[in-house]
DNA sequence: CAAGCTAAGATTGTTAACAATTCTGGGTCT
DNA sequence: AGACCCAGAATTGTTAACAATCTTAGCTTG
């Protein structure tokens, strides 16, 4: 039995610099180039080329023949575009969650949105935990629909770039905790009762209503 | 002003392996050596990897660090969890083109209806066209819905998937020409009215219904 | 002075060799 | 015979140099 735990440089540069471009180290619109990160981050210009294969990939960065790469920078058209193919694809996810989710998930979801509600309680001006913890509800219910497709876009594809957008926007994306605690709670509820039809319309409005939200904030 | 026609040596190849992934020259499951596929696409081994990496980012293939690529094979359940997506994807593309549509694209539409048509009446059995325009139908919808990144995942990740799978389990996909058409008929219908939560619905129904037809078969 | 050309510099694309890991076949031992 | 080990071969990961393309600064010209 080998060791397994040995990652592959081109696997490290890859999350190393995904970490960047979600932290903010790298700007949106800013210009990569390959010689200066690959010494930055200690190997040379193949598996760097790699791992901006891979970003590219996940549309965290564009690329042109023999011009370079850029981190992408996104405009408001292209964040509606996200928010509406999220919209469907969570909905999904919470179909399938109804039906799919086992009793260990929904324990985990019931103490979620009881430690959520603790903290509105507590304080509403902290907005700290609920933007980790709507992150954790979702992800829980993505984790659910046990549809590794599916998974795979929304976790590793689509919530990447929300999080790029959300910075880039200056948008916590949980402008109304005690609003959305409740939308989450009716989600919740329609899961428990194994009710995927009602479950997939609430998320669909719930997220809908969040990108009407930013429309507007992005128009005035 | 440059030509800008010239593209680079990892995309043609990328191209390459795509066409001989979906045409069956390179079977699900077959193992990918580097060094050979290079020599015999007239490259080294470093865009040879570029293009395996793109792949491997439209789950074309997959691979394993020291050990190689592979082929995708594809299981009942991936090819369930494939419909599941691309029902709301192709959902969410009916809703947005019903408001979006333009006079030429409707145009476009009908004479595509029209044709499968003729071709229905003429000869039933004839399969090969409405295959290509069961493809166009969706394709022209998708492209209709101005959504850049719905747009990108149905037409360059999951549409070449499913054509895979198709490929690999024998399946036409249009199975029931007259059902499809009538089902197309009234998709188009919704669209031309406008009427997006409609058109989103019978897409849904509609591919909902070929995923039905798949399990049947695959169970049976 | 602006537009256009040119050559040098910088950057990306490609290659071939080298390093590290895995696979394979034969041998040994129980 | 079957499990284990080992060395050589094959394959993948990485590097550094080379080739091709783009960019830029300076010069020329009208």
């Amino acid at each position: 039995m080998h060791d397994n735990n040995k990652q592959t440089a081109a696997a490290r540069i890859f999350s190393e610099l995904q970490q960047a471009i979600l932290d903010g180290q790298l700007l949106p619109g800013s210009k990569i180039n390959e010689a200066e990160l690959a010494t930055r981050h200690g190997c040379s210009r193949g598996p760097l080329r790699e791992a901006l294969q891979r970003l590219e990939g996940l549309r965290l960065i564009q690329r042109e023949a023999h011009v370079g790469a850029r981190v992408i920078s996104l405009s408001d058209q292209q964040l509606t575009e996200l928010y509406q193919v999220r919209e469907v694809l969570e909905g999904l996810a919470c179909r399938l969650a109804a039906t799919l989710m086992t009793k260990q998930a929904k324990d985990e979801l019931k103490t979620l949105l009881d430690t959520h509600r603790r903290y509105l309680e507590e304080d509403g001006q902290q907005k700290y935990y609920p933007q980790a913890g709507d992150l954790d509800f979702h992800y829980l219910l993505i984790r659910s629909s046990q549809n590794a497709l599916l998974i795979s876009q929304l976790g590793d594809e689509l919530y990447p770039l929300l999080q790029l957008y959300r910075r880039q926007f200056r948008d916590s994306g949980y402008q109304q905790p005690e609003l959305a605690y409740k939308e989450h709670l009716h989600i919740a509820e329609a899961i428990m009762e194994g009710d995927g039809e009602l479950a997939e319309m609430l998320m669909r409005k719930h997220i809908a209503r969040a990108r009407k939200r930013l429309k507007y904030i992005l128009t005035t």
